[in-house]
DNA sequence: GACTGTGAAAAGTTTCACAGCT
DNA sequence: AGCTGTGAAACTTTTCACAGTC
């Protein structure tokens, strides 16, 4: 207990989600960059290639430990593989997808999540036209059968593409089951559980956030005073 | 000049990007409420559909106007009517998509972008064999056309869909045309010049963010110490 | 009694600046 | 000379608390 405890810099979980969500970030770069042969890197280069000040980067990483030669840089394949651990990225992760429909079927044709340790190994929908339905080596099955398989295939995230008036009621779903986290594609806000953690993917409200600063509003300003 | 200045709260464009990012939220929510048929809303009420906190919203708010009654709350329709006005959401919004790969294809025959205003009326690749397809009304073009075509269909928003290693030449390309907002979905954080807006949509980093909180860090240090 | 609008307090996040290491 | 690690400062964002209004 203290043996380890001596190792560790700080607890890792009273690190702040805003700097939890940079480390994928890091951990991008940093492969990118073992790939191109580089070895040792300053906080100044890395922050180059992510977009984020150095003195954030260097205040990120020491949230969990000194990983840096002082003078010298960060090693990059070292830096790489701890990071790599602290998000749990060593280990694969099987997921399942909720809702077969034209999205739920887009994202089972999507290559990009199995390089990265994302397995998606199996697909439920409640429509009978697509229950049953093979997709590569997935068979599309019923709800009901969630509990079973999500014990069977130790499936620990969900990804969420049913229609918006289903999403709530198969959030609830998917936490009485012990999945807990879920990328959510469907419109909108779920209310989760203390402990699921979810991710939402809404390309609507991304474009809306945007047209805020194409608009001049002085001129809509006097559009909608006349 | 000072008359319209005297209807203006707040100069609108100093609502910092974190208020301007919620926006989005309490129009959606505002719609369903109207479709719903409700008239009248407080913030508390507003706050659960939206799982923001109800000091937070009537803070957001106050950054434009001071839509609501006292002790009564807000006119939904109002208020919604007025938000939109803000973001720009009462014109129609022409967008260009860049890259018409596998993703792309899916992203073309989306139907949720439609409805909300925002229509993609070009589509874009270099690559021959997708350059002509015909996609519903959509005919693919190379991109050398880009500029032309930018103005002649007054496209101001475009949907990055190309493979990382292009990612950036387009967005430079974008730059030039005039184009001033990016929805993201190349798996890269792209450099931008002031002025552009870009929002990013990226799964990969998502999970990657969320597999922090799935994994018991102290297991994981002894598997590390040993 | 219910609720907004708002200044002020609290909390959280980013940046600075520099001692100390190599 | 170059760079990390770090406490402190600056800044941003959220939350509180309550006067004022209906």
């Amino acid at each position: 207990m203290e043996v380890n405890s001596a190792s560790l810099h700080k607890s890792w979980n009273e690190a702040p989600e805003t700097v939890v969500s940079r480390l994928p970030q890091y951990v991008r770069a940093l492969g990118r960059l073992l790939e191109g042969g580089t070895e040792v890197i300053s906080s100044q280069q890395l922050g180059e290639s992510t977009q984020i000040a150095p003195a954030q980067i260097r205040n990120d990483l020491n949230h969990f430990d000194r990983f840096g030669k002082t003078g010298q840089g960060y090693n990059v394949e070292h830096l790489l593989e701890r990071l790599k651990l602290i998000l749990g990225l060593n280990t694969n992760w099987n997921m399942a997808l909720l809702g077969v429909g034209r999205l739920g079927q887009a994202i089972l044709g999507y290559p990009g999540f199995t390089s990265e340790g994302f397995h998606l190994v199996a697909a439920f929908d409640n429509n009978p036209r697509v229950v049953g339905l093979q997709v590569g080596e997935i068979t599309v099955r019923p709800i009901e059968e969630l509990d079973q398989v999500v014990r069977e295939q130790n499936i620990n995230i969900a990804i969420l593409a049913v229609p918006r008036e289903h999403a709530q009621e198969v959030v609830d779903r998917l936490t009485e089951c012990g999945v807990r986290a879920i990328l959510n594609y469907a419109p909108m806000i779920a209310q989760v559980q203390q402990g699921m953690k979810i991710r939402n993917i809404d390309p609507v409200l991304a474009l809306q956030s945007m047209t805020y600063y194409l608009t001049d509003r002085k001129i809509k300003l006097n559009e909608h005073k006349v």
